[in-house]
DNA sequence: TTTTAAATTTAGGCAAATCTAAAAATTAAA
DNA sequence: TTTAATTTTTAGATTTGCCTAAATTTAAAA
């Protein structure tokens, strides 16, 4: 049986090792969690023990086949919660990240795979991010991070890669949601940021905003 | 903040003070939590100090205003989880108990509430028991016992006071389920069970039985 | 290459929730 | 009413997950 404070550290390996692709930091991990490095030192013990994470002291670890299987239905659970935050009971894209922090780690295998079937095998959660399939399998995608486009083009929100709360709030306050249309008019060499337009009217966003949001270009 | 060990104190004890009424024995709750008394008397002493329950060494513990308020929230919690388990998602009667036994303890106002207005502010769960209201009313009922029923007497099921799943399992064997009819052919007093028939097959049921059939008299 | 700084791990402790075994209080029986 | 049986509580340990402070290892700088 993995705990819940198990859970949550493969989420944040995961999470981390999405980033940054090698094996992940205790203190990236620490951070993450806001706890301390002794304590994911302890913690990772433990995750060795049972076969969900490789580690080497000192040089960090990285899930498992077994841990990252865990993993990923964990992002499953929660993403599909949030569909159905959103779509069955009414809630905004900024305020279903908590609940499904807690709802994604209901054991229930029936639970989950009813769900899938009832939402309709969503692909995206509210965020546009990818919810993965029962075997674990993300679909495809292929938007770009805002930031990445030139300047003068144009694209469409397609998902966030960030779920926390203030910056979902920050979008809102731009007028910027699933579907909305950007064109980038200048980027700013000094900082990366970006002056862009949002249903005609200009905004200036900084890169760290920018490289959270995934466009489609047209 | 109420941990969910405390939650599932306060629940067994809202339980067993039904059946009893007065205040309920450590021994008792141990029972029904699979634990040991010893620990009961510790957690005991914790919820005390939470000023959820009034506690007088060697006579017994009761729930206090506020635990019984925090109680009945679960209850409800648990049977909303019930109803939506069954009716969106096609849960059998006898499946929804332990996946509800975790959801039971999220904790986010606005899901409980969202919950309710989209399952349409249900009454009782699948198994006929009644549901309180979001000021922790739970709604009336007209309800006897199948063992409280006179001989001849003819009633329909409405609910059951037990969701165990083998008795759950040992009713649809029976073929009893919500709204089946029921008539009483024969009362032994040596036992206090009973001869019914369901659907015109008669059967032998047990007091125990009996007594967790929750009846509408016709 | 040696020294310094940063990251990581170890050691020792703490709180929650549980346990066993022993002591104390209550209830039932002789 | 005294004794015996039962119930309940206390004392002392254990496990999980976390902490602080100190020691160790690795990386960076002089």
């Amino acid at each position: 049986m993995i705990t819940l404070a198990e859970e949550n550290y493969l989420k944040a390996i995961l999470k981390l090792s999405k980033n940054s692709k090698n094996s992940v930091s205790t203190n990236a991990i620490a951070d993450e969690l806001e706890t301390k490095a002794s304590s994911v030192t302890d913690m990772i013990k433990k995750l060795t023990d049972k076969h969900l994470v490789d580690y080497v002291p000192y040089r960090g670890v990285s899930l498992s086949k077994f841990g990252l299987s865990k993993a990923v239905e964990i992002v499953r659970k929660h993403r599909l919660w949030e569909v159905f935050l959103v779509t069955k009971l009414q809630f905004k894209w900024d305020e279903v990240h908590c609940v499904a922090e807690q709802l994604e780690h209901i054991k229930s295998q029936k639970l989950v795979d009813a769900l899938d079937v009832y939402l309709g095998y969503p692909k995206h959660d509210p965020h546009g991010e990818p919810i993965p399939n029962k075997d674990g399998k993300f679909p495809k995608s292929f938007s770009k991070r805002l930031s990445e486009l030139e300047k003068g083009s144009i694209g469409q929100v397609v998902g966030v890669s960030q779920d926390n709360q203030s910056f979902l709030q920050y979008l809102n306050s731009l007028n910027i949601t699933l579907g909305t249309s950007i064109s980038v008019i200048q980027k700013i060499d000094f900082d990366k940021s970006l002056e862009i337009t949002i249903n005609n009217k200009s905004a200036h966003i900084s890169n760290d905003v920018a490289r959270n949001i995934l466009i489609k270009q047209k």
